[in-house]
DNA sequence: GTGACACCTGGTAG
DNA sequence: ACTACCAGGTGTC
């Protein structure tokens, strides 16, 4: 199946699927492959034509984002130099709607780590507690649900390669599971509340629920604040924090909570609704641009 | 309310 | 080969 995506929807896959916000997806060929929720399926882009295998294409548009008014968000979010550079480079980075319990525990597992050794945790363990799905003779694997995380031993987590992950994972799990938290009802809830309820996770912190709501709930307005991050705007807004504190996180190895609520709110303030959006941009653009 | 430190693990620069 | 450091930070004194 095929969609054309008018003038008006500026797309690109490549960058999209490049840039970081999901763990699970593999190019093979001109092909992406990957599992959401309960469906194994896979696309490729040829100019302005999305073309996929295996799932509708209401999915697709709801998976990639593509109702967003990407022209509208960058009139808004394009108001300095820097933005502007990011977007003319990146056109077509969308922001992805994923699973908010899977882009919890990604999340969780990403801290201290690469993207290469987060994919290869997430990996491991789809592989071990997921589902299995055949998809064209080849086997991919579900995310495993919270029961599944919370029956397995932390050994086993470990074994997955999660380290001192395991036992937030088994926590959080298990709360999710016993409380039978429903993460569609932070969706409407407003930024601020639904950031307090994702903290209440064991290892969760500000930065992880700032993903979680960006990449899953639709929080939009959220700014996730990471190693990047800080490094653009140390290097692109310092003039917009005394010199004092921008000396200060520049020589720490982390931030505080009170640094981190510093930095977050200067891109909510700066950037405006569509924040989030803008943090993507930079994200890429210091992350390739070194 | 802040600040220092430990923390699993795999990769890579010195 | 061996050490040091870093990786999409968080929890705990």
């Amino acid at each position: 199946m095929k969609i054309r995506l008018g003038s008006k929807c500026p797309f690109s896959l490549e960058v999209t699927q490049c840039c970081g916000q999901a763990f699970r997806w593999n190019k093979q060929g001109e092909w992406w492959y990957g599992v959401v929720r309960d469906k194994a399926f896979k696309l490729c882009q040829i100019g302005n034509e999305l073309e996929f295998e295996d799932v509708d294409a209401d999915f697709v548009k709801d998976y990639f984002g593509l109702a967003d008014d990407l022209p509208r968000i960058y009139s808004q979010i394009c108001i300095d130099i820097q933005m502007t550079k990011a977007i003319e480079m990146f056109r077509g980075l969308r922001i992805l709607h994923q699973d908010p319990w899977e882009c919890l525990i990604s999340y969780i597992c990403a801290t201290y780590k690469n993207i290469s050794a987060i994919k290869q945790m997430l990996f491991n363990l789809s592989k071990r507690f997921g589902d299995k799905i055949d998809f064209e003779g080849n086997v991919f694997h579900t995310f495993p649900n919270a029961e599944r995380l919370a029956k397995a031993s932390l050994k086993e987590l470990k074994e997955c390669s999660l380290g001192y992950r395991a036992k937030f994972v088994s926590e959080t799990a298990k709360t999710v599971r016993e409380n039978d938290f429903e993460f569609e009802r932070l969706r409407r809830a407003p930024y601020e509340r639904a950031k307090a309820e994702l903290l209440d996770f064991p290892g969760v912190g500000r930065k992880v629920a700032d993903c979680v709501l960006l990449f899953s709930l639709g929080k939009v307005d959220a700014f996730p604040v990471d190693v990047w991050i800080r490094r653009a705007i140390i290097r692109h807004y310092a003039s917009y924090f005394p010199d004092k504190f921008i000396n200060r996180i520049r020589s720490q190895k982390s931030l505080t909570d009170s640094e981190y609520e510093k930095l977050n709110s200067f891109g909510r303030k700066h950037f405006g609704k569509y924040a989030g959006y803008a943090q993507e941009y930079l994200y890429h653009y210091e992350r390739t641009q070194t």
